[in-house]
DNA sequence: CACAATACCTAAATCACTTAGGTATCGCAA
DNA sequence: TTGCGATACCTAAGTGATTTAGGTATTGTG
């Protein structure tokens, strides 16, 4: 079912943030995204093309094919100015979110 | 749009954690939502309404009629034991994932 | 030579949420 | 006295991100 793995919204912003790093290809986010998570978010990849498509047409990420350090074809994105200042927004936003909702659910029952 | 407000799943672990404190109706959940969030989430009630209908429906809430202090009349929820069993299960998981992700934020760009 | 990993993709289904209404009662201020 | 905001409930239509479940092709490895 829908959001059973994903709180829906917060693929976006870890997305954009895997890209502060510098320009990756789609498959190499997903790595990054179950890595720096310790696979607590296990992205699934039907759920990242489309999300990387999305926020190409919002204007947030470049893509351009290339090579991977294995030789392999890749389509590698990279953040927008506009993609840049997404992020900064997102993350502010995912903050002051977690802490509301943290501190909501910290006050003992 | 869907989820511009709230991060998409986030709602019933509130609903459950509002209910945690005794018994209470829905529009004082959206209130102490409101208000113990300091307004970060403004819970529409098109949203709280079905979700408190969802949360009954899978037996995790027990509703009766009854009247407020100022003497209208409200339907009251209460946790069932299966429901405060959930509480527990989603508040686990909101810890995991909101640490995982504020890490994977937090780290600088 | 088969199989896992890499690397990309899409379509259908699900379902929580937003938007936008609706009903009715109550208290209070103009 | 009337009109408006707050309380208290509700629903239907639309949106859109995600899950599920496939698909292609290449590369490396046991």
């Amino acid at each position: 079912m829908a959001g059973s793995d994903l709180y829906v919204g917060t693929l976006d912003v870890l997305i954009l943030k895997a890209l502060s790093w510098g320009p990756m290809h789609g498959y190499a986010i997903g790595r990054w995204i179950r890595q720096t998570t310790e696979d607590v978010l296990a992205v699934q990849e039907g759920a990242l093309y489309p999300a990387l498509h999305r926020l190409h047409a919002r204007g947030w990420l470049a893509d351009e094919w290339g090579l991977t350090d294995t030789g392999r074809e890749a389509k590698y994105y990279r953040l927008t100015p506009v993609g840049r200042r997404q992020l900064r927004s997102e993350v502010a936003r995912w903050r002051t979110y977690a802490r509301a909702v943290s501190a909501a659910l910290e006050s003992p029952a």
